[in-house]
DNA sequence: AGACTATAGTTGCCTACTCAACTACTTGTC
DNA sequence: GACAAGTAGTTGAGTAGGCAACTATAGTCT
């Protein structure tokens, strides 16, 4: 009763896994990308990177940081910090121990905005996550994430 | 030792956790981009429909099944079918039943296509996935993620 | 010091997506 | 059976991001 050999991989439980990885990510970055960009007028993009420079210890970041956390190119990165700088969110300054290097700060209206966004993320995690997951399945979860990408060679 | 009230929401558990749901994703799918699109020439768009169509009970699906599957607009799932149909993998058929509706298949050269980006991926998943998640793990993971993806609304 | 390699960031060009407007068909209502 | 409302798919215009080539600075080796 097997079906043609070739249908078996397709079946395989780890692709399944896989698609279904890039599926739930898929949705649930619409579907924030959809609530911010409502209530905030904030692309899903912009409060990445307003977040990651509030999370960050010296309150700055360099391109390639940034570039990196959002997996991105350092050429899209550019790109993007340019728009975050002329909406007012962001600003570059030299680095002062190397003159190629440029640190992104958050600036006063961008962080507002990520207050006014993290409001919004909130209610959007305890409508989507927290009512799904109890706080023994987010954890779990995290860490097998957090196992998932180790070596970042993922 | 608390910093300033708006430094909390950022370090919340669930904001993290959502952050990295968000990078493991991004990461995976670069990374099987790269890897499919080097070996095999295939965009992982396309390796996602040509999946889907092989998944698929009856073997075809309408362009919004397609599109919803991928989390896609129409717009754009319009285009990326005319470039699988350009390339030879997929072919258009009028939907009998509804002649608004258009019946995508995979062809015969999108089936070879997909077997030899399913080897690829599957050595992809052996290595990023498996070497890092025991079977127990991925089980559980399918779990969760399963349970997030619930009511499709996430 | 001088030369070679590596790294940080920017830019031009291109592709793939979104959004909104459109056409064509279907379904429900009277 | 005709008209309104909804649904399937396509198209034009706009945008964000990737790639590869570039500039400028840093580190390394002699």
């Amino acid at each position: 009763m097997t079906t043609t050999a070739k249908i078996c991989p397709s079946g395989d439980e780890r692709v399944k896994l896989f698609g279904l990885l890039l599926e739930t990510n898929a949705r649930l970055s619409r579907n924030l990308g959809v609530t911010l960009e409502a209530s905030c007028a904030l692309p899903l993009a912009w409060f990445e990177v307003l977040l990651l420079l509030r999370q960050s210890p010296e309150g700055h970041l360099k391109m390639n940081q940034i570039a990196d956390a959002i997996v991105h190119t350092t050429g899209g990165t550019t790109r993007l910090i340019d728009r975050l700088e002329e909406a007012g969110f962001v600003s570059r300054r030299q680095c002062p121990s190397d003159r190629r290097a440029i640190h992104v700060g958050i600036s006063t209206l961008g962080d507002e905005k990520l207050d006014q966004a993290l409001n919004v993320h909130l209610d959007y995690l305890e409508e989507n996550l927290a009512a799904r997951l109890s706080e023994g399945e987010r954890l779990t979860l995290t860490d097998l994430l957090t196992k998932l990408m180790a070596t970042k060679t993922s």
